[in-house]
RNA sequence: GUGGGCGUAGCUCAGUUGGUUAGAGCGCCAGGUUGUGGUCCUGGAGGUCGCGGGUUCGACCCCCGUCGCUCACCCCA
């Protein structure tokens, strides 16, 4: 290597190649079906938008929009950000675009945060998710989570818990945190060292803190779930019963406060006690009641998830999850004439077979070898002697130890094979 | 943003107190079998030992810097 030096991907940022992808495709091919069974429509945003979309959206007080977000200004003078989450987008092409009621979207998309990369932290991670705008029909939250519920389900995953809180709408929640507020001064000295100085900016962060003398702090001291509204509470309460109804367990925690400001009423998120680390949370979603008029919209309720694809394969391998992966129907192996291999491979594919071929004239061991790694059901082998014959020497390469062989007229090897393959299914 | 660990072949890793041409397994290519994979045997290709500087007669090894990877804190998915 004495040319240039290699480039490589930025910090942070990964690529997924073969086999590792197919469980990407695993992922999300079960998740659009699952969105799909939920009635939900597929929405594509753009990865960039003006930076004022995620800042009314996220809160310019979190962590996330003062320090993570990836800002850069375009030439023409436009102060842009990369997407650091799914949702402010979909809100923002609801408000453009003002699709009927209830608008049911799904997304897969990539996330950028500026952070220091550790296990199950990237620079570029990537989610799926949903919204659901246009009611705030209790019966939606139900729908929402349990969409996230099956879809854990489906893909084998038993180890995943639902920890549920409400966030209360903004005049009771409000009400809280001036409570809280007047809680945490009389308790200052009590605070964890990191929150002692910067708790007045968001006391609930407090509630989040992990440090044990914030979680001794608020374990005794005021919750919001105690100091909901009644309509805040009817809601909650009809939440939590429905999800019972259809025997999905939430447990309630009233710690639970999410990074972003935008949340109302219903919170949750999903933990995975595969994970030891600290990354445990394989995704989390709420209501956000106020999120449409922030970003210019008539008033409008809300409520989505969002869940890392990153984060679940590491939960797929904690629990031993085995992802099935597609192999070739059918591997070409021609040693008489190249230009006979095109069509044979061409009739193969069009009648809908996953067909390999090997390359560059090589020998006859040298292509089954090829065939044999390639995972191929079927050998189809085309020689001087098939080709004088009008034939192909079908091999099974997936039977048991004795593999047999059979000799088939060139015209009827597509539709055999076609039918051979079409009967494992 | 803070702190720890690690960078040797495509991959996983050896490499003695600092001493000549840096090794293995797997993978890859070819041959053994001039028409047959998965087992076996033989051979081959492939490395500026992350990069730069320093110490030394001599550096993969020691020192400094740098880049990258990784783990944790923080934050989150």
């Amino acid at each position: 290597m004495n040319g240039p030096s290699a480039v490589q991907a930025p910090v942070g940022t990964h690529d997924v190649l073969a086999p590792d992808s197919a469980r990407w495709q695993f992922l999300i091919a079960t998740f659009a079906d699952w969105a799909r069974r939920y009635d939900f429509s597929l929405i594509i945003n753009p990865l960039f938008e003006d930076v004022a979309v995620f800042n009314r959206g996220i809160g310019e007080a979190s962590e996330m929009a003062t320090k993570e977000m990836y800002v850069f200004s375009d030439r023409g003078g436009r102060t842009l950000a990369l997407r650091p989450e799914g949702t402010a987008s979909v809100v923002r092409a609801f408000v453009q675009h003002r699709p009927a009621t209830p608008y049911k979207a799904w997304y897969v998309t990539p996330a950028f945060r500026y952070e220091r990369p550790q296990k199950g932290r990237y620079r570029q991670h990537h989610q799926l998710g949903v919204e659901a705008l246009g009611t705030d029909d209790p019966s939606l939250d139900v729908e929402v989570v349990s969409l996230a519920w099956r879809f854990y389900a489906a893909l084998g995953l038993t180890r995943v818990r639902l920890l549920i809180n409400s966030m209360g709408h903004p005049e009771c929640r409000g009400a809280y945190v001036a409570v809280l507020t007047d809680y945490l001064a009389a308790h200052e000295a009590e605070i964890c060292d990191e929150h002692r100085p910067t708790w007045r900016t968001n006391p609930l962060r407090v509630l989040d803190c992990k440090k044990d003398a914030c979680v001794a702090l608020t374990t005794v001291g005021p919750m919001l779930i105690e100091h909901l509204c009644h309509e805040c509470a009817t809601h909650f309460a009809q939440v939590r019963s429905g999800l019972a109804a259809i025997g999905i367990a939430s447990e309630l925690n009233p710690r639970l406060v999410r990074g972003f400001d935008y949340y109302t009423r219903t919170t949750f998120e999903f933990v995975s006690d595969a994970l030891e680390s600290a990354q445990n949370a394989v995704g989390g979603g709420g209501r956000y009641d106020t999120l449409v008029e922030q970003l210019g919209g008539p008033p409008t309720s809300g409520i989505g998830f969002g869940s890392g694809i990153e984060r679940l394969l590491l939960v797929l391998e904690a629990e031993g999850v085995t992802v099935p992966v597609a192999s070739l129907d059918a591997f070409v192996v021609d040693t008489c004439d190249e230009d006979a291999t095109s069509p044979l491979v061409d009739e193969l594919r069009r009648a809908g077979l996953s067909v390999g071929r090997a390359y560059d004239a090589r020998s006859m061991k040298a292509q089954m070898k090829a065939a044999d790694r390639s995972g191929a059901r079927y050998a189809l082998l085309v020689g001087p002697r098939e080709q004088a014959a009008g034939e192909v020497t079908m091999r099974d390469l997936r039977g048991d130890q004795s593999a047999g062989q059979v000799t088939l007229s060139r015209d009827a090897v597509v539709a055999h094979v076609t039918d051979l393959v079409k009967k494992r299914l």
